[in-house]
DNA sequence: AAAGATTGAAATTTCAATCTTG
DNA sequence: CAAGATTGAAATTTCAATCTTT
């Protein structure tokens, strides 16, 4: 009984667990780094995606852009709200739409993580090379593509 | 205030938030492959993490592993004692260490789960070649040697 | 009926405090 | 006191059911 053999890139599989496997530890690095900010990964987030597109977002579209649950977008609209980082707002073109809109303390506080999260860079530096960095981040890109 | 900015990775920030992302992407397909077998991906990491080094490690081991709280373990650890896939073994050395030993049961289930997760494979095939798996696959075996 | 959002319950993970052994 | 594990509480996420609007 081979139990031993899951150890290199042969299968797909096996490059799915390793992306699963990285992505834990880069989410644990993100986290840390916006300690001190107040924030959790997961919350600045939400932040950085409505800043991205420049301030608000359905409640709907936010949920398919974290990859969650559209529930756990509500409560988390609901925690950032209680703390003024974000209203929501009306759609005026559909009733039943709802949007989730950066306040000016929220920007100020994704500019603040943001900083926070830069802060980890030199971390990065001595594991990968600036072509290593571009090969990687246009790997990870075509990523959910087909099913995503 | 250029808020549109965070788009390309010449950032190593950029890198580790596309990892975290992909890692999410990840997970979630291949939390939905093992849906049949009845094996969360995390009870199934367990099952794979013993099998790999022969059928037992101690509960503190595995959360490095894991990259999760120990606290984490002993309560997963609980939940696959349950389902009697894993067995709490005292660790004859030092009696502080308690092992989680890997059942027969427990055996055939991570081979069940990796049949159910090794057919998620045609998917990625249509998304990666196989000189992209292994090179994605190298790179991603360089985080977290660092600060890990 | 379908789309968008919310609610309450359950599952999962983490954190702080505690217990036992070294 | 250090290390390893466990417990209970809190935070986070998901699931199913529900409500409103289209």
């Amino acid at each position: 009984m081979r139990d031993n053999q899951v150890a290199a890139s042969e299968s797909a599989v096996d490059l799915l667990l390793a992306l699963a496997h990285s992505g834990k530890i880069a989410e644990a690095r993100l986290d840390s780094a916006l300690e001190n900010s107040g924030l959790s990964l997961a919350r600045w987030f939400v932040l950085q995606h409505l800043a991205q597109v420049g301030g608000s977002l359905p409640l709907g579209q936010l949920g398919e852009r974290l990859a969650c649950a559209k529930s756990n977008v509500t409560q988390l609209v609901d925690r950032l709200e209680a703390d003024r980082l974000v209203e929501r707002v009306h759609d005026a073109g559909d009733r039943r739409s709802v949007l989730a809109q950066l306040t000016p303390e929220g920007r100020r506080r994704y500019h603040d993580g943001l900083r926070a999260l830069n802060a980890v860079e030199e971390e990065l530096r001595e594991e990968y090379s600036p072509e290593e960095r571009r090969q990687l981040d246009r790997l990870l890109r075509r990523l959910g593509r087909h099913t995503g």
